[in-house]
DNA sequence: GCTCAAGCCTACCAGATGATAGGCAAGTAT
DNA sequence: ATACTTGCCTATCATCTGGTAGGCTTGAGC
């Protein structure tokens, strides 16, 4: 019985403490969130923590990983759902946005661990993601000489670009609305909505 | 004679401190940067570091203090260097390109910021960049009336984006270029370069 | 019934942390 | 010369850190 619910339930210690982990690690930073803290908002105790995950680095690798397990099942399907090419690269960034927005944890965990280990995440990004981005990058080394995008667009500086934008609007968009606005409360979307449009508009070719 | 100095010599303790720090913190972090790590690489003790700045506290708001006093100075002399209308978005943007690839701890540290502190962080830039950013709003508002710009262009969402990209290539894009390319040292050319043709190609109107 | 492992607990540890107290040498002012 | 300030030091503090040792309870297997 046990063993038929491991992984569907989502209520198991081990993945209220993964989801508070990700949660405090993307708030406070991995070194600002004590294992205390952590098992505070779990409810259990401190040694009950280690007994799950042996060490505090331990559990980072296990939030991580968490993130690249979804990763690897989601890029695949972002990839091909659309069958209509014309769209297909718009509507995988959508997607994307769309997992980092289901949770804005998610994209600032990925900006701290970018910053906190860029060696390690070069490494996991390039491992687990490259394969896929690569078939984005010989689409668009296609669609180019087809006549479809701007001949001036260098694909792999342009697929980095736009990962910078989702990742970096999610992360800190609100934030940088404060440049213009002072209302506290700028939703994402009109962001999300201008980003979109900055994708295409850099891409797609002028009709001539 | 030492009044003299004051500002003007780059060796006192305290701004040597406040070098080090701004290299630590952006590295490791606020939480993940001791105040004896930060005496050790200045070569100084402890006690020493807290008779300059009475608290850590204290040190990282005068570290951010100096990232905006240079932001202060500089940015109006961005935005009127250039005469020439055209490309006077363009230049502002490079000059705050060079601000960032001068010293990449300045750009982790402002992503940091606005990770770790959201609200404080929006509230500093509301009060001491707002107001330029509201020139630039106005004048794109301008440049659209006048057809130069794209109308669709939402200029808000459009200077929050241009930062987004400025501040997460320099922070998080050779980071990022693992996802496209194997090769460690992928540099920031062609990424910034790539960033301003999107820039550019998602603003100028198309030529009829 | 007995054994054993799983899951969580209390109690505790060594080391590091931010911060304080107070001393001491050099320079400046009076 | 005396008194005071500046700048740095040594010694020490309470607190918190990640991590360990070992005990209690529950439930499944035999």
């Amino acid at each position: 019985m046990k063993e038929i619910d491991q992984g569907a339930e989502h209520n198991t210690v081990k993945e209220r403490i993964l989801k508070e982990a990700l949660r405090l690690f993307s708030e406070k930073g991995f070194e600002g969130t004590s294992l205390q803290a952590i098992a505070d908002a779990v409810g259990i105790q401190k040694p009950s923590l280690i007994y799950h995950f042996p060490s505090k680095e331990n559990l980072r690798q296990n939030v991580v990983e968490s993130l690249i397990v979804y990763w690897k099942n989601e890029l695949p399907r972002m990839l091909t759902t659309s069958q209509d090419d014309s769209n297909r690269l718009v509507s995988t960034m959508t997607s994307l946005v769309n997992f980092f927005m289901e949770d804005v944890n998610r994209a600032r965990l990925v900006v701290r661990e970018m910053i906190d280990r860029p060696e390690e995440t070069f490494s996991v990004l390039n491992e687990h993601v490259s394969p896929w981005t690569r078939l984005i990058g010989d689409y668009l080394r296609m669609g180019q000489q087809g006549g479809i995008y701007k001949k001036d667009v260098d694909p792999n500086a342009y697929i980095v670009q736009v990962m910078v934008m989702v990742v970096g609007t999610v992360a800190m968009g609100t934030v940088i609305s404060g440049m213009v606005s002072a209302s506290t409360d700028i939703s994402h979307g009109p962001l999300i909505k201008e980003l979109v449009r900055i994708v295409q508009a850099s891409l797609y070719a002028d009709k001539k």
